[in-house]
DNA sequence: CACATCCATAACTCAATGGTTATGAGAATT
DNA sequence: AATTCTCATAACCATTGAGTTATGGATGTG
């Protein structure tokens, strides 16, 4: 069930959060401490960031121990590269078999 | 001179505004008139809206007489699908080419 | 067990923003 | 010239939302 356009717009809106998003697309997994440093706003509002992610299913978690590991999600972009292509009829063909892409990467 | 994920992000963000540019896209030109009936809010609202879009560059206006057209510009989600291939790798192989696309569309 | 660490939630503040009504500028109509 | 129509802007209001500090629960550590 992947996300509406409308929650992956709200979430990747805010400059932060799109930030927090791209260093875990770019640099891998990370926990909430090490988001936290280097962003430049405090440890709840890191967490809360990364709660709207989860919420628009960009991101993932995973509890170990008294840390929580975060990871992007990046197949959840789907909805938006296909709103994309609605729109821009000209883009539409290259996307013709992202539904193939994706339940091959379903492995 | 494209505008900034950032600014395309927060004018697609609101669902008006956003539906806005979808009718304008699916269906074409419209007046701020044409506009403003079906969209269920006023008309000072829809102009805030679309001078929003223009902002961001997606959309365009142009004056005749008294009343004013806007239409798409789909180009302007160039730096969007760029953003999406660089954040997802394996779409990556599908934008390559874009800068030739938009250069053709130039004609 | 006591204490420190990591994270999430609660409670709050302040700025941004999406909506409204009122108004005015510019262009067509009579 | 007076009026009507189309749109944009101004002024205002209510809500949202991104940040803060305070706190507590859960997990390690001495």
């Amino acid at each position: 069930m992947p996300a509406s356009p409308d929650l992956l717009f709200r979430a990747l809106a805010d400059p932060t959060r799109r930030t927090l998003f791209e260093r875990l697309c770019l640099d891998g997994e990370q926990t909430v401490g090490g988001l936290t440093s280097g962003a430049g706003i405090s440890q709840p509002a890191v967490s809360k960031h990364l709660a709207v992610l989860k919420q628009a299913g960009l991101v993932l978690d995973r509890h170990e121990g008294r840390q929580t590991h975060y990871r992007a999600q990046q197949r959840a972009l789907a909805p938006l590269v296909d709103w994309t292509g609605r729109m821009a009829p000209f883009w539409e063909a290259r996307f013709d078999d992202l539904e193939d892409l994706l339940k091959r990467m379903d492995q």
